[in-house]
RNA sequence: GCGUCGGUGGUAGAGUGGUCAAUUACACCUGACUGUAAAUCAGGCGCCUUCGGGCUACGCAGGUUCAAAUCCUGCCCGGCGCA
């Protein structure tokens, strides 16, 4: 993998680039499109190629239960396995750490925190039926699909994730929860640079070849001098690039962001984990973020938000039942130019697949072309006013 | 015509004397969703309310009872059986 910079945004820490990976090249900044389980769910390749999309991010914990990482790796990696023919990404897992540990039966606890800080005072700080536990060799989890008894190791991350054959992978890390005392997330960001140690050491003997890019994980939770403390350890570190992940609170988000990528090399591509909110993308790029990834867009569409230039709207709402106009009346996706609100609004209604295809093509197209907007403006110099004339529309009330 | 079973909220269908404004499901209304445990989840769903409560409701009309969706009588409507 290679990564250029070709144009920088004034007086930020934001840039346009080139990300050049064996299957093709990614022009940053771009939106990578989730597809967990070898599939943008809802998708065919040539729908999600189609929108726009790139690059493609899969999941290292899922695809190892099903159907495991070695029938991948027999179908030719997890890209020729779902016939998607471009570049690719793997997330570690270190997410599933979170979301079926910490996270795990508590639906109020999600990586974006809603306002104030939800960390809980360490007395309080009691553990929860969960299905992952940590330890310093690595995590033990139970199946979500069968229950059955797994343990991950940055080795074995590593190994999964050269069997899954994507071109850019993650070093295994501890994302925790906004929920976790300081204290412990010191003590997960000590954990989890040890862990970027391992998976580099583990990697460069899988891959002699160099074929596949390792980033590693920035976390640190809503400290700064966590944050910082990690971009300098992690960014120091031989890595092709850098992940930034775990939790944020809403308003702090940039700014932890910025902390992050004033400190990492800049001459290696940043991927902000999991952020994908319109509103989100631009503190994202103008805090040096080069590629984001985010179920937003398929998860909202299967549920029946749609994006709109005014902002989303819900599908359901009785007011779109005979609505006859397009999704977006200036958007020129596929969806927008030949089906109505009443049709998407009938298909949701009625259950009908077709609601989560359609409306999955419409977000992703959003957003993608979101992106691709901002890197054209960042290249035009028009910056500045498209991000203005967007969020004032987008966010109104 | 006789007999018999049944008529419950938008629908289906519980309930068979008080704890029933009435289980549940679906429908309907609204909200949530940020490295996918997610085509998921949460709340609401007779009318009014100063949120204490008040009012009207279980085919219709009467009656019994302190108290009826629940018991009795008549009527109306539907299924089935016999003529």
């Amino acid at each position: 993998m290679q990564f250029s910079i070709n144009k920088t945004l004034p007086g930020t820490l934001g840039r346009t680039g080139t990300i050049t990976t064996p299957h093709g090249t990614i022009e940053t900044p771009a939106f990578v499109v989730v597809g967990t389980k070898a599939t943008v769910k809802a998708l065919t390749p040539e729908q999600v190629r189609s929108l726009g999309a790139q690059v493609v991010l899969a999941n290292t914990y899922h695809l190892y239960l099903q159907p495991g990482d070695e029938l991948v790796k027999q179908a030719g990696g997890f890209a020729k396995f779902m016939n998607w023919n471009g570049p690719t990404m793997t997330d570690s897992g270190g997410f599933q750490v979170f979301s079926l540990g910490e996270a795990f039966g508590k639906g109020g606890v999600s990586k974006v925190a809603k306002g104030e800080s939800v960390i809980v005072p360490e007395s309080e700080h009691t553990a929860h039926a969960k299905l992952a536990s940590i330890s310093e060799e690595g995590v033990e989890f139970s199946s979500h699909i069968d229950g059955s008894k797994h343990f991950f190791t940055p080795e074995r991350s590593m190994e999964i994730q050269w069997n899954l054959g994507a071109d850019i992978i993650f070093a295994f890390d501890e994302c925790t929860s906004p929920t976790v005392p300081e204290s412990y997330q010191r003590e997960a960001l000590d954990r989890t640079y040890r862990w970027a140690q391992r998976s580099i050491t583990a990697h460069e003997k899988l891959d002699t070849e160099n074929k596949q890019a390792l980033f590693g994980v920035v976390q640190g939770g809503q400290v700064k001098e966590l944050r910082e403390h990690a971009a300098r350890t992690i960014g120091a570190l031989n890595f092709d690039g850098f992940g930034i992940g775990g939790s944020f609170t809403k308003e702090d988000m940039y700014t932890a962001v910025g902390w992050v990528n004033a400190i990492l090399p800049p001459e290696k591509p940043r991927h902000l984990l999991g952020i994908g909110e319109p509103e989100d993308l631009f503190g994202g790029v103008e805090n040096g973020c080069d590629t984001f990834d985010c179920v937003a867009p398929t998860r909202m569409a299967r549920n029946g938000t749609l994006y709109t230039k005014d902002g989303k709207i819900n599908m359901l709402n009785a007011k779109f039942v005979n609505d006859f106009s397009p999704v977006d009346s200036t958007c020129q996706c596929y969806i927008c130019m030949n089906y109505t609100r009443a049709y998407l609004a009938h298909l949701f209604r009625a259950n009908e697949m077709l609601a989560g295809t359609l409306a999955s093509i419409h977000n992703l197209h959003f957003i993608v072309s979101l992106v691709d907007t901002i890197r054209a403006s960042i290249y035009d110099d028009t910056y500045c006013a498209f991000k203005e004339s967007f969020l004032t529309r987008f966010l109104k009330k």
